[in-house]
Order: C-alpha cells, then sequence, then structure tokens
RNA sequence: GCCGACGUAGCUCAACGGUAGAGCAGCUGAUUUGUAAUCAGCAGGUUGCGGGUUCGAGUCCCAUCGUCGGCUCCA
C-alpha cells in the first residue's frame, strides 16, 4: 500500500505508506532534507519524525518559512527551559512559545533573573545544542499528564493540562533529563540549534492576568547562520535610531516634561508645525466631506457622564472629579456626548441626516504608569474625532465613506504599515452586549460589506467589539514592529438610547438614529508618533517643519541668502536661512542631521548668476539652477501628499 | 499598577567610598571658508528630589519622582 502526498507545487508522489515527513523531505532531494525543520501536513505543523496518516499535502518546512522558524525557535525555547532548570532546579515552568523574532519562556523563581544568571544559561545552554540530545514525542493520557507533572510539582503544567479540551490529544517532549508538556512539533534533536542569543529578562503574570503570580520571562532568539543574527541584531540598533522619543528630541519636535507630569505632550515649534498642517489638511478634507467641525469644552458635569455611561464601564480610565461651586466636573475621556448635546439641540429630520459632527478634540485618560510610551500612549491627546448620525439604512454608505476617508488619509501621509480588525460580537455570549440581535447583524453585515466594497484587507475578531457594537480597529506598527490602535470605526447603539436621540422619520413617528464614533488618524500625537518613526524623522517635504535652508558660504553672501528666501517664501516654501560662521561642510552636516529636505548653497557663483547651488537631502548635489527653476521643481512636493 | 534596569552639564557619556571630568552644543574671539564637524578661550553641576549610614556618599541603605524594557501573540 502507498500513500498520495501532493506537494506545494501540485505534483503527486506516492509514498509507502508509514512515511515520515524526513522520508517524504528525502524523497524531493538531500538538500532539501538537510535543511527541512518539519512539515506542514494538510496545513498543520510537524515533525520529521511523524508518519504521514494517508493521503495528504505536504510542504516541507525550513528555517526559510516562518512556520519552520517557529518550530527551530521553540525548540530553542525548550532547551532555554532545559538549561534554567538545571541551574535553578527549584524553577517552576509556565510557558513557552515561539514568537515574531524569537521566542521567551517563562518562570516562577524565588528571585528574578539577573544580566549575569542570563549569561550563565546562555552558557548552559550552550552545552545541552553541544550533547545534541534527541527530542522524544509521546502522546499521553490525561491522567499520565497530570500525574507526571504533579510529580514533577510543576503546577503550572498541571492547570495547563487540565485546560486542554476534552478529547484532544496530549503530548510530551523529552530531551534528556528534561521534559515538557507541548503541542510541538519540534526538531529532531538540540543539534540541529545554532546560534542563539538571550535578549532580555522581565516580569510577565501567568496568563497575563496580574491577578496571578508574577512570572520571571526571558526572551531570546536564535537563527541558523551568525551572519543572520547579527543582521537581526543590527536590524534592532537600526529600528531604535527610528525611535520617535530619540527623533523627538534630536529634531526638537516634542518633549515630555517631568515637572508636568507623566504622558502629557509639549509640542515644540517645530512638531507643531508638523501638526498644523496635518490638521489644515485634515480639515480641508473633512469640510470636502460634508462634515460639519466644532469646538466642545474640555470639562462637563458628572451628570453627563452618568447618562452616557461613561461612570459605569470607563471611568478607570477618567480622573478623579473636580469640584466647582458644590457640583463635581470631569474631565472629559472621550467626545461623544458632547457631539450628542449638539445633535439634540434641534429637532432633527431624516433629511438632516447623516449629520456628520467632527472635532479635534483633546481628551484625557488616565493611563497606568508602566503603559506610558512617548507619544504613542500618552495621559492627554487630541483626537480626530467625528460622530455620524445616521439613519440605518444609511450606514452601510456611511462606512464606505469613513473607510474611502480613511485610506485617503493613509495614503496622504505614506502610510502601508497597518492592519485591520473587524471587531465582531462573540457568538457564544451575546448577553454581554447592548442592542438587538437584528440590529447588530446590520451593523456586522454593514462593515462587512464596506470593507469589501473598498477592497480594505481585514482579519475577523470575534469576541474583539465592545459591548456596545460592532467596530473596525486599525493597528499602526512602531518602528520595533509593535502595534498601537490607530483610526477605528465604531458602531454605537448604546448612546443613542442612553441620551434618548432621536428624528422625525418620513412617517411622522420618532426613530432612534445610529451613531458612528470614527477617528480617521486616531489621535494627533499617536499619529505624529507613527509618522516620525516611518520616515524615520526624515518627512516629506510637504510636510517638513523647514523645507529648504540656505547655507551661504561666506558672511559677504547672507544677503543674497535673505533674497532667494525672500523669493522662495513667495512660492510658499518654508525657508530658513544659515548665517553661522562656520564652514559650508559644517553647514551641510548640521542640515543633513536636522533631515531638511534642500539645502541651497550659495556663494560669489550663485550669487553673480541669480542660482542657487542645490543639494537633497541623503541625495547630495544636483548642480546650481536659478532660483525660479528650483522653486518650479519643488511646487508638486509643497502640496499635501506630494511624494518627496 | 506590578517585575527588572537606569537617572551625573542643554545632549552623549566618564569618575577603586576620598577635591565631579570629557566630547558635542552654547557664548566670546580669530578665521570668510564650495557639499557631512576650522582653531582658541570662556562659561556651564546642590550628581532627579528627600532622608539615612560614614571622618568622608555621584558611589552604600531607605523612601520618592521620572525614564526604559516587559506584563498580547494562549503546552
Amino acid at each position: 500500500m502507498s500513500i498520495q502526498v501532493t506537494l506545494p507545487d501540485g505534483s503527486v508522489r506516492a509514498c509507502p505508506e508509514g512515511s515520515t515527513v524526513r522520508d517524504v523531505a528525502a524523497g524531493i532531494g538531500p538538500g532539501l532534507a538537510a535543511a527541512a525543520v518539519g512539515a506542514l501536513v494538510d496545513g498543520r505543523a510537524r515533525g520529521l519524525a511523524e508518519s504521514i496518516p494517508g493521503d495528504a499535502s505536504v510542504a516541507v518546512l525550513t528555517f526559510a518559512d516562518p512556520k519552520g522558524r517557529e518550530i527551530y525557535r521553540h525548540t530553542t525555547s525548550h532547551v532555554l527551559a532545559q538549561a534554567v532548570k538545571r541551574l535553578f532546579p527549584e524553577a517552576k515552568l509556565a510557558i513557552g512559545p515561539p514568537i515574531e523574532d524569537g521566542f521567551y519562556y517563562d518562570f516562577e523563581v524565588s528571585r528574578p533573573f539577573t544580566p549575569d544568571d542570563l549569561t550563565a544559561i546562555e552558557a548552559e545552554m550552550g552545552r545541552i545544542i553541544e550533547d545534541d540530545l534527541p527530542l522524544e514525542r509521546r502522546e499521553i493520557s490525561r491522567e499520565e499528564a497530570r500525574g507526571l507533572f504533579l510529580g514533577l510539582g510543576e503546577r503550572f503544567k498541571v492547570d495547563l493540562v487540565e485546560d486542554i479540551p476534552e478529547g484532544e490529544m496530549i503530548t510530551i517532549y523529552k530531551q534528556g533529563d528534561f521534559t515538557d508538556l507541548c503541542a510541538g512539533p519540534h526538531l529532531p534533536s538540540t543539534g540541529r540549534i545554532r546560534k542563539i542569543k538571550l535578549l532580555s529578562a522581565a516580569g510577565a503574570y501567568w496568563r497575563g492576568d496580574e491577578r496571578q503570580p508574577m512570572l520571571q520571562r526571558i526572551y531570546g532568539t536564535s537563527f541558523e547562520k551568525e551572519s543572520e543574527l547579527i543582521a537581526y541584531l543590527q536590524r534592532l540598533e537600526e529600528a531604535r535610531k527610528r525611535d520617535h522619543r530619540r527623533l523627538g528630541k534630536e529634531l526638537g519636535l516634542y518633549q515630555i516634561h517631568e515637572e508636568t507630569g507623566p504622558g502629557l505632550v509639549f509640542w515644540y515649534p517645530k512638531g507643531a508645525r508638523v501638526r498644523e498642517l496635518i490638521e489644515d489638511f485634515w480639515r480641508r478634507e473633512h469640510r470636502k466631506r460634508g462634515y460639519d467641525l466644532v469646538y466642545t469644552p474640555h470639562i462637563g458635569k458628572i451628570d453627563l457622564w452618568e447618562t452616557s455611561g461613561h461612570l459605569d464601564w470607563f471611568r478607570e480610565n477618567m480622573y478623579s472629579p473636580m469640584e466647582v461651586e458644590g457640583k463635581e466636573y470631569m474631565l472629559k475621556p472621550m467626545n461623544c456626548p458632547f457631539h450628542i448635546l449638539i445633535y439634540e439641540s434641534e429637532t432633527r429630520s431624516y433629511r438632516d441626516l447623516p449629520l456628520r459632527i467632527g472635532e479635534l478634540g483633546t481628551v484625557y485618560r488616565y493611563e497606568r504608569s508602566g503603559v506610558l510610551h512617548g507619544l504613542l500612549r500618552v495621559r492627554g491627546f487630541t483626537q480626530d474625532d467625528a460622530h455620524i448620525f445616521c439613519r440605518p439604512d444609511q450606514l452601510e454608505d456611511e462606512l464606505v465613506e469613513v473607510i474611502d476617508l480613511f485610506q485617503h488619509m493613509m495614503k496622504v501621509f505614506g502610510f502601508d504599515n497597518y492592519e485591520a480588525l473587524l471587531a465582531l460580537r462573540d457568538p457564544q455570549s451575546k448577553k454581554k452586549y447592548i442592542g438587538e440581535d437584528a440590529v447588530w447583524e446590520r451593523a456586522e453585515a454593514a462593515l462587512t460589506a464596506a470593507l469589501q466594497r473598498k477592497n480594505l484587507p481585514y482579519t475577523r475578531g470575534e469576541g474583539d467589539a465592545k459591548f456596545y457594537g460592532p467596530a473596525i480597529d486599525i493597528t499602526l506598527k512602531d518602528a520595533l514592529g509593535r502595534g498601537w490602535q490607530g483610526p477605528t470605526i465604531q458602531v454605537d447603539f448604546n448612546e443613542p438610547e442612553r441620551f434618548g436621540i432621536n428624528y422625525m422619520g418620513e412617517d411622522g413617528a420618532r426613530h432612534r438614529p445610529v451613531i458612528v464614533h470614527r477617528v480617521v488618524l486616531g489621535s494627533m500625537e499617536r499619529f505624529f508618533g507613527s509618522l516620525i518613526e516611518h520616515h524615520a524623522g526624515a518627512f516629506p517635504t510637504w510636510l517638513a517643519p523647514v523645507q529648504v535652508r540656505v547655507l551661504p558660504i561666506a558672511d559677504r553672501h547672507h544677503d543674497y541668502g535673505a533674497e532667494v528666501r525672500r523669493k522662495l517664501e513667495e512660492h510658499g516654501a518654508r525657508v530658513e536661512v544659515d548665517r553661522r560662521n562656520e564652514k559650508i561642510g559644517y553647514k551641510i552636516r548640521d542640515a543633513e542631521l536636522q533631515k531638511i529636505p534642500y539645502m541651497l548653497v550659495v556663494g560669489d557663483r550663485e550669487a553673480a548668476e541669480g542660482k542657487v547651488a542645490v543639494r537633497q537631502r541623503e541625495k547630495g548635489d544636483l548642480g546650481p539652477m536659478p532660483v525660479e527653476e528650483f522653486a518650479a521643481r519643488i511646487a508638486p512636493y509643497l502640496r499635501p501628499g506630494g511624494a518627496v
């Protein structure tokens, strides 16, 4: 008997029954057999020693495949755990999965790991790798697993065993003197691991829950080649250079002052300039698309927050009330109640809808001190907020419009590093959510349809919706690949109900509108932080705080420099003249470090001929040209969305 | 908030428990300069803040403020 194995290229091979993944790889070629770390068998990861159960599609995995790397690093995390158990026999094992670019393992230990511990552990890992211990996979019964880990005193593993659903297979992997509960798969032996590096240790709660004990997590990574490891570490170093906190200081964009408090941002002149440009563009774009723009207060009576329901479900993110003439006021964490007051200030007709009320609204939210992060997580921030009040039948079209606006914004600002999540109800526990089934279904369908109509790729997140409605959440990635929620489009059934707002329908009866909360940038702070990292501080010309710096060769060229500046300013460019008593090389270096898009060197020749010697940021000398020619050349880049 | 590391001049960093230093930036002067740092001089600090130990604390201990990494990616 033989089985049919279908390979990724569509070809089919007959293999003897009982063939292993290793056999299939060897059948394809010796090179692949040597590089293989496992395979996807009918989409499920398997180890090299596992046999193919029957006819199946098989994709052999190497370190080059993300799934292959996971296997490789998962085994590395077991080696880490084995090393820790050797050096700290009292350590209790928790979990140790592969993650993007590496792996971690959590331990319960009597004291946190020190940097010296990490060095010793890494050395011990080296010995385990050198010993080339084979990993043995074994399927065991639930009872046997319980007994085994109870006997080993591994209480977290016992917990994990108990959480494995009934009927699911339980496997353990053993290497030398070390045994771990693990679904696998793994490399055949520890000697397959080449280059390892432990990166850091940090506290982490068991199951990410702060009511649970704090464990000590060790992060590390592993590669097949030393050059890959070095390249990875260099990439980390490069990413650190893009960090908006570093660039924010170097470029004089913003600062957070200890004197004021954490998470409260000062936009310095250059950062403020960029923000102004973003905001101007934002306003124009919203006007074009039928938004009414408003300003509302920063504080409001506590009763308002009672009505809105924020006191029930958002209080822990709100600052304590302040008392004014015996009445309690709250700093606003959201703009919606204020926009609702504007909506209900007059009787609305079905003809008035949709009503789109927008505001660059500054809100304050309490964030725990440990989670604050530069501009990306702060305590006071300005949302590019808007609330769309519409009839249910208008919802889908409105959502399409919002997605279109969002996509336009991302394009204009040169963003492509984002991911969309469609946050849906958890179908298992519908009672967690307010609003009727039919309305939810309609809203979820409208969101899905809108995403499809606008061709926005997304992943579905069942159970990710807020209690008041489904949403589309956009995650922006920072320089180190960490995700931050930016734009979001949320359908809300709750607040219209709580405020009892309505509109007069065609039928003369009152109807309840739906509210869409939406931000298309997120907040000015987070978006700016993202923007800095995305461009590594080198803003496209239209957003650069200073677009052109004129660099006179000597003092006698200052007057001509001022003339060039005036001419370019007439064309709407932001220009400054470097009048310092320095050599040209110094001025160029400084302008390059300040990431100014264009440097204009002016000396005797340029002054005599009415020219400028153009140097472009990072590109270098473009040669001399008349001032007017330069102005014409950069004109397209001065407009919003102008590339370069 | 919790675990760990860190906090010295505007910035980047030195200083076995024994008189706080350097480079850059700043200021002054000289130089008038052609595509990524001209030279010299000057000034700049209660070592985050507050206690304690010690003959003596930037250094050791406690407390506090702040920064950084982690606390999501579920054997």
